[in-house]
DNA sequence: GTGAAAGCGCTAACAT
DNA sequence: ATGTTAGCGCTTTCAC
């Protein structure tokens, strides 16, 4: 017992009469113990409440350990930017514990990159991963390769349908799609939705969006059946076509409630500013600042949004958690709140 | 230098010419060191940039350390049960600096209990103190006597114009009533307004909820000029007398629009429900559980939250950032973020 | 006023 | 397979 009270190493070595440097060796799972020591000091540790304690481990215990986070580039004001804060954060606090974050990008459009950056980080040799599957048989492989090196890791963003990762950080993407239209048509009853869509959507990529795309249709299904839905795609690196194309659809398709299930509603925002067109129903999702100030502006009545920082520095903390502190976590799967945001509390998010 | 390259108390002793006793007093300010020691030690400190190591100095002193929260009691399922929820957490975080973390608690009702709960915070001299001030004037005498004692405190909930506190983490109350009336109105124009409000609003209690109120009446006078609203009181821990009130309400000054500004808009729902009153709008504060329920059977369309519990832990943890390992804080005045829960969102909160 | 030295609880290298 | 021991960086006596 030290002189606050808690047992200490010493204590269950003294119990379980053995020294502490085999206790130290069960701790860490060394090796090297006969089978019945090794119970025995397990029954103590269970018996005597036995914790350990943290900083004299990590004074003690001089090597440096490191945790990799596997994330998209991005450019300024762009969505994968708040996650990158998020790391930041998770940084500091994995300092307390003298482990190191580091970042390794890729281009979200390019697989290529993608599997180079899987390589980079396996010579890493991290203590745990965080990551956003982007690309679904090569994050299947790659996680297949972290498994065997007895490496842990974490999903952010979304998450694929393989069983070995430690813990998921993210939006409901359904229930996203499906408060997404409830938000959208709240207290009238649409005659039809244009939903703008970018190209990307239309190639193969792992896109999470989907799932969201799905619960919307399935709410406005369910409440209003008479509703169409229209798809209208444009591309976000040609803003020329973007305003021919909703120029396009004003004429042929008009309908007062818009709507997009990626981050970019800025960019219908920006066209409805320069046409000043005022009357439009708008939902989006997440805060990018230039989707702020279309809501503050009131092309956008409100946006669907999700602390992907905290869902970086969460999944952060679960590797140190685990691997470091060697807790339980309270939860695998960690469905992160829908948040609301309109004209009258947007500046007070984050 | 350790083997990570950081500075250590043993290369300031050197570069300094003196022992580390010596330069452990400086860094401590314990006297006993002559001025040009002190200053020359402080010279080196600077010059070599050194940055003590928190984990040794943590696990050398042997001294408890503790933190107490002076919050109200509670039966379960009202506000301050997220609040405690938030200490808990907090109590976690402290132990891992060797920090202990007691909750005392007082009515918040009765002035005498609060006054005697501030004495018993002084018994027990702790490093800092978390307070949810509820009464004004016996709030500040208290908040003098920590400030004459050298103990800091965090405001939660609400905070007062004195100026001596470290943080303040609550929501920004005029904003959240001025939210709440975009909310209750949004897409209609609305001739008046009932606004519940309890009895005890009309006693002399310190009372935030003032603050919403005047944030509702200016958006209300700024956008619906014509629209008149009306005060109900009625007592919480008597139905009937809610029920006849309700009743009575709705007879002589019936209105689509039903607001209340602290926590009960349950109450409100039970009436609707038990009357089959289905074609009201209602927008509440606060995530009770009852009010979650009624947020869920469509009798509440709106919630307004706030994470009481990220608050109390965020509060804990600024004492252990400033007092602790002696880091500054990024901000003083912290205003968290206004959650908006409706029926589809609800279930993801928390 | 200052230095030397004995720990704090744990880890890891070295004996045995 | 297990015990012993020398630290990790800092705090805190105690002696001078």
């Amino acid at each position: 017992m030290d002189d606050k009270g808690n047992i200490t190493i010493n204590d269950v070595a003294k119990a379980a009469g053995v020294s502490k440097g085999t206790v130290d060796r069960v701790l860490h799972d060394r090796g090297e113990v006969s089978a019945k020591s090794k119970e025995k000091i397990l029954k103590v540790i269970r018996d005597l409440g036995y914790q350990p304690n943290v900083y004299a481990s990590l004074l003690a215990s001089r090597k440096t350990r490191k945790i990799v986070c596997l994330v998209p580039e991005y450019s300024h004001g762009e969505f994968w930017e708040l996650t990158e804060k998020g790391i930041e954060a998770g940084r500091v606090e994995a300092a307390k514990y003298g482990v190191t974050v580091v970042t390794i990008r890729y281009d979200q459009y390019d697989m290529e990159s993608y599997m180079k950056a899987c390589d980079l980080v396996l010579a890493e040799k991290p203590l745990g991963v965080v990551l956003a599957p982007m690309f679904r048989s090569s994050t299947l492989k790659f996680v297949r390769g972290l498994s065997e090196r007895g490496i842990c890791y974490v999903y952010i963003d979304s998450k694929l349908e393989d069983d070995g990762y430690l813990a998921y950080f993210g939006m409901p993407m359904y229930q996203s799609g499906y408060l997404c239209a409830d938000i959208l048509t709240s207290g009238t009853v649409p005659e039809s939705i244009n939903i703008i869509r970018i190209e990307r959507d239309k190639k193969g990529l792992s896109d999470p969006t989907i799932t969201r795309r799905i619960g919307f249709f399935d709410y406005i299904n369910e409440k209003y059946p008479g509703c169409t839905m229209n798809n209208v795609f444009i591309d976000p690196k040609d803003t020329q076509m973007i305003y021919s194309t909703l120029d396009n659809m004003f004429d042929t398709i008009p309908s007062k409630y818009l709507v997009m299930f990626n981050s970019r509603i800025h960019l219908v925002a920006e066209y409805l500013r320069d046409r000043n067109i005022r009357d439009c129903r708008v939902v989006g999702f997440d805060v990018l600042e230039k989707n702020l100030a279309a809501v503050r502006e009131g092309y956008v009545q409100m946006l669907i949004a999700q602390h992907s920082d905290q869902q970086a520095s969460a999944a952060i903390n679960s590797i140190i958690e685990t691997a470091v502190l060697r807790r339980p976590l309270a939860r695998r799967d960690n469905f992160t709140q829908m948040d609301l945001l309109n004209k009258y509390n947007c500046d007070y998010y984050l």
